[in-house]
DNA sequence: CGCACAGTTGACGCACATCAACCTGGGTGG
DNA sequence: CCACCCAGGTTGATGTGCGTCAACTGTGCG
């Protein structure tokens, strides 16, 4: 059975295609990862950046009330603890929500950041700056948007970022993410997002099964998330 | 009558001193912005980036059922709009709280960035770094914590970004925001926010009066927000 | 077979939103 | 100098979206 419209190894291929200038050339080492396991942990001083390859990690922060919120959810091709190697030291953790294969990159390559190739320099600060917009357009929704909008608006973003990478198609794509991840993303208890989400699906708007995510109409979607993916820059 | 512990002509002295090697030097021109006005609109292609002097501004959103989130407080020695400039296009305006005297700065200085002054360079990324650390932050506070604690968590926070500046001794402060604003910040109604703030002030951890207001207790203030400052990298 | 973990369902409670007044002080015009 | 206005703040009554608790189902795996 194949577990996505393309194969891994094809979406590796065309990933560090279309990245040709960037990243990818400074990995020096791959790792695989187990789902649930931690890539990284909160106050850890890095060494290696973690490129992500396949599968998706998230970074999240523990609280000390021992609630968990996720801040960032990671796709190939993006760096899963950027800022913690640029500054030094992580403020957050990251974890494998899938088993995931990852590209390790020494810490120098990132933090001689004036130094190095500006292609290289240019990739790195794009990154930044998206995740920075993805965090803040995930806190308006904290603040702005109901339980439904928030996920119908992190599936409309989730498809588009995945999009470009051949790793969704029609709508179609894989969600790896429990309804337990989807709660500390959405900032919403493990009962609301099952309900929420059948709410979704009994309206007609996606179908899922055995971790494929389809939406069915993509503009109506958009337009119940209010989601506008000016913010994502996308090509 | 003197509205803050130091006048704000120390500030600024002191603002370029400890910044020295830095953005001041790049601003070519001053401009005040009137209380409630904007700096900028989203959707707007900025040609200067604005370096904040005196006052406050903060970054926010509105979305298409007309709700408003802020996104960003800015204290002086802040850039309002640094992404926006970096990407070429804002994704969010910028708005005055009180009345502010903005340092203009030519886009071009920031966005040829890998040929800059490296000094420069260093300085806007760790400007960069660290909105992103007080956005994530914030994100995790919407998931996790109550009006109490988020209202609690945003005074310590916005205290130990003035005190480096001078502009806040004491736990004693300027806080130019009304309570409509800080319902914008904190993603309540301003009716949740006034009742919030009352039952702080009553249970003795803060006062507040004419702008000015009083950590009566830091610590005991920042245990109840699950304040912990690491992410700030303050010195 | 039995355990663990993801998903599901119902009953109930609460933190917050909403609606609607009303108060207050500072500014403005007659 | 008073009359008015208006923005910011305050208060009470009521509503609701989502959380919490608790139980049950299905499924893969040792």
């Amino acid at each position: 059975m194949r577990d996505s419209p393309i194969s891994k190894t094809e979406t590796r291929t065309w990933l560090s295609h279309v990245d040709a200038e960037s990243i990818f050339s400074a990995v020096v080492r791959e790792k695989t990862f187990q789902a649930r396991s931690d890539v990284l942990r909160q106050k850890d001083v890095p060494d290696v950046a973690h490129l992500l390859l396949e599968g998706n990690t998230f970074r999240y922060k523990i609280l000390g009330n021992g609630r968990r919120q996720i801040t960032a959810v990671l796709v190939p091709g993006d760096v899963c603890d950027l800022e913690a190697v640029m500054r030094g030291q992580a403020d957050y953790s990251v974890g494998a929500a899938t088993t995931c294969v990852l590209g390790e990159i020494p810490a120098a390559r990132i933090t001689n950041f004036t130094k190095i190739d500006p292609l290289l320099a240019k990739n790195i600060l794009s990154k930044l700056l998206r995740d920075e917009a993805i965090c803040r357009e995930w806190l308006v929704g904290m603040g702005c948007r109901s339980a439904l909008q928030r996920l119908a608006h992190f599936l409309c973003e989730f498809r588009t970022r995945l999009e470009p990478l051949g790793m969704a198609q029609n709508g179609e794509f894989q969600l790896g993410f429990t309804q337990v991840d989807m709660a500390a993303i959405l900032g919403l208890s493990i009962v609301h997002v099952n309900r929420t989400m059948q709410e979704i699906r009994r309206s007609g708007l996606i179908a899922f099964s055995a971790g494929t995510l389809t939406i069915l109409d993509i503009p109506a979607l958009e337009a119940v998330a209010g989601f506008d993916p000016a913010y994502l820059r996308m090509p």
